[in-house]
DNA sequence: AAGTGGTCTAGACCACTGC
DNA sequence: CAGTGGTCTAGACCACTTA
């Protein structure tokens, strides 16, 4: 093994493809225990630093992680899917499964560090609610545990001009939650947008989201607009990325 | 700075912390250098090694990005915006060269890596198209390139059974694309799916798409049913994250 | 108690960049 | 040519898991 591929590779390259390809060649199942240090150490004759770059390699690919004190072992993935679209009216089209094993009965979904608050809303999100310099929102925000595990950060902001007063500024906004109240109002969500990217996790929403070495998340910003054109909430949404599947479907 | 927050968490970590958070709060531009290895090793009396690690970790949050020889810089944002809706619309498909063409924005767009061919399709891309076992299919695959940076790997499965015989087996499917030959087939795509997960890049994507360590893909399946609710086209799509907005679209 | 991964030190040589 | 990051070695101590 001291002279593989091309040989300008480095070793703990080497080492990770090979344990890369063996796992995704299933020769390792989910779960399972990898190689630790001392084996590769053994086994590829190097020194303990170059064989822990190897496993951080797999680490960093999100295919393994580390146990302290037990060993590395092989990910799962087991997202549940998130549907952007006809979660508002079921459609009369099959409802297709997955390309990706998505398991979401049986699980539960809390909610968890609900905070309701007003504050002036940052640059972006002024821009993006048409509200004027120094213009106030209501700020609601909250995390999503599913089965114990933290998967989803949501931060709502709506205008003050069309939420104070109303239930929307208490932490339990009433049956329908505050899409029916925004109706009531007569701001009555009927058109959304969603913008997703995806980038590596900062340190605080390593904390929040619990989230593993390896583990991308995805930013989602969705604003809902009334009947008007006028944008009535704008949620800025970080989530788990190996929690979730974000599906749309949409016609012509 | 020997002993910062909470003084349980290691020394790396409040480096790299700190650093990160200078990035985020503006007092180092995108683009410019950050501290390098010989600068931390005396700023906090550490090891070489412990100073890699901290600045390690700069990268793997996708902040920042190593250059041999020079220095550590802050890393830059400057996504394009994937429409997945209004793209596919009528208007676009039968007139326009490529979907991409509404999205390039005066960047320039090429393919690359173009590829046709007739194959056995796996597993979970019969499931989808509803082929049966030993069902053979189209699959066309290419590589998007945005200004010289390839942004996009495109894994197309048609079933043979349809495209057979067709421009689609041809690289140059002609104008307006393979929506186009499809509805002249009677197979028009109608309704779309598309299921977005994003994951860390195996080594294989890290080399074609020449990605920046840190830095997530996203996985797109998109799936394409004709007026009879026939899966006419599935699409295995792999994207550089660091280059994409995504963006829907929907009303209700 | 033995084994594991996590952190850290103190060296070394290399390839590359920039002046 | 001096400085940079990339790779690698050979140690050390720690906290944790497992049996």
């Amino acid at each position: 093994m001291t002279s593989a591929t091309g040989g300008s590779q480095p070793k703990y390259w080497l080492i990770a493809v090979n344990l890369g390809e063996a796992i995704n060649g299933g020769r390792y199942v989910a779960g399972s225990r990898l190689p630790g240090e001392n084996d590769i150490m053994r086994e590829h004759g190097v020194a303990r630093a170059t064989a822990r770059q190897a496993l951080a390699q797999l680490v960093n690919w999100g295919l393994a992680e580390a146990r302290k004190g037990s060993g590395i072992y092989v990910r799962e993935f087991r997202p549940i899917v998130r549907d952007g679209i006809e979660r508002l009216g079921p459609s009369t089209w099959p409802a297709g499964a997955s390309v990706w094993a998505a398991e979401t009965e049986g699980r539960e979904m809390a909610v968890d560090q609900l905070e309701v608050a007003q504050a002036d809303a940052p640059g972006h999100i002024r821009a993006l609610l048409g509200l004027a310099d120094g213009g106030r929102a209501v700020l609601r925000s909250r995390r999503y545990v599913l089965d114990g595990k933290p998967v989803l950060l949501s931060r709502s902001w709506l205008p003050t001009a069309i939420a104070a007063g109303s239930p929307i500024t208490q932490p339990d906004p009433g049956a329908g939650g505050i899409y029916a109240r925004l109706a009531e109002l007569g701001h009555a969500p009927v058109r959304f947008r969603e913008d997703l990217r995806s980038r590596m996790p900062q340190p605080t929403e390593i904390e929040r989201l619990a989230l593993a070495p390896g583990t991308p998340v995805v930013e989602i910003c969705r604003i809902a607009f009334d009947a008007g054109g006028t944008p009535v909430e704008a949620n800025e949404m970080t989530a788990d990325a190996s929690a979730y599947v974000f599906r749309y479907e949409f016609d012509r």
